[in-house]
DNA sequence: ACAATACGGTTGCATTTGCAACAGAAAGAG
DNA sequence: CTCTTTCTGTTGCAAATGCAACCGTATTGT
């Protein structure tokens, strides 16, 4: 496990830990490997989680789908990124999306009760890691805010311009790759693809913006 | 302040403290306690937040407002609810939304630093009220997740019916009041009020529910 | 190298949605 | 009690959306 020492010590739970502490702080928190390729399974929706996942190689899609096939993407976690979050507190019921790796992916799965307890060998960070914790969940807290935000505009324009606009604010610059192809953008969006296609075509017509693949650039 | 020491003890955050250490505590926590009449912004979008909200008396919308005036509720707050838990982490950035009186109401404000960090005077319930909070976030967290889900719904029926299912479910009956009007529904759901209304009667019509103002059965 | 598959764009069409305007009922103010 | 305002349902229509089907181009696997 431990040559993913890197990915965890820029993760948001280990801000701050030495590495040899976030090394010996795994058996403490009783770390478990687990690795799946493509298109498997990681979680399902309606299990019980007693962990916190920490994905240390591949990408992740959290997304859910309705009886008739209806996919919709809530979010991606990429390497360093988390899950489980929301699921700490002991009578949180079952999970309501699957995890699903859209790349070959590994993921370490934290015991929360470990987490949550002060334990009995010298972890000197281990309230440092739930403060960490804390604020992770919060910060998700305001990412979805910020799905929904996009989800509450009426039209797909809308929609892919929110969106678009809040990739252009994270990356600094009007120009920047997005994590999703077609399909998986508008089950982002929770729109039809073909719709959105024709959308986003009309919009570059306008000169609004500019693409290639998964490279957009807004004007 | 102490009048609302009752309202103050059912509070996910209090849970668990008895009462005289509530009342010890306020001073402790820096509380503030501001009233409005229905229809003032407690917060307005933008503006920066160190505080953490609980609402003593009457109800609180958190929406928003784009360009052209669409008006989108992100959720409701009743009595007891808190709301502010999302900006805790020191670089949360400012507030995306506005919170709304929607009632004449009273709110408290908790200095967050002040929680945050343990205080000097014997407050033995501190770290309780910490813990209470983190699972309080992580509860909104899936609350935010249950609502993207109405959202990600491709047609004004299917929404309906995602939000009105989780309410039954909610109040473990198929008959329930919502807290809701038809205009702020719509907001809630993010469609047009007139169209909700119609798919509203059509599902009536065809036996899947029934409902008076705010009372919904469903069938 | 070849076949199979994934991906993105395009088209036509039925349906749904948003929008504006209106009307009756209910609630609230004076 | 009357007038005003708010709330809910209704209608017509233009525009947007979902859907199914198809095509050419990459990409992948063997």
């Amino acid at each position: 496990m431990n040559k993913y020492l890197s990915v965890l010590k820029r993760t948001r739970m280990f801000a701050g830990v030495r590495d040899e502490e976030i090394a010996s702080m795994l058996a403490c928190l009783g770390a478990r490997l687990y690795t799946c390729k493509k298109g498997e399974y990681v979680l399902r929706q309606g299990e019980g989680l007693g962990d916190i996942l920490i994905l240390v190689e591949g990408k992740l899609h959290i997304q859910r789908e309705d009886y008739w096939g209806n996919r919709s993407i809530l979010g991606q976690i990429a390497e360093g990124g988390m899950f489980g979050e929301a699921y700490v507190a002991p009578e949180s019921g079952v999970l309501l999306n699957d995890v699903i790796a859209v790349e070959d992916s590994a993921v370490m799965f934290f015991d929360v009760k470990k987490i949550m307890t002060a334990c009995s060998c010298a972890c000197r960070f281990h309230a440092l890691v739930v403060q960490n914790l804390f604020f992770a969940i919060s910060e998700k807290n305001r990412q979805l805010v910020r799905k929904l935000g996009h989800m509450s505009r009426r039209s797909t324009r809308e929609k892919l311009l929110s969106y678009l606009s809040e990739e252009a604010g994270k990356h600094n610059s009007a120009s920047f790759t997005i994590p999703f192809n077609r399909q998986q953008l508008a089950d982002f969006l929770s729109v039809d693809r073909s719709a959105m296609s024709k959308e986003l075509c009309k919009m570059r017509d306008e000169g609004l913006l500019c693409f290639e693949k998964n490279r957009f650039k807004l004007l």
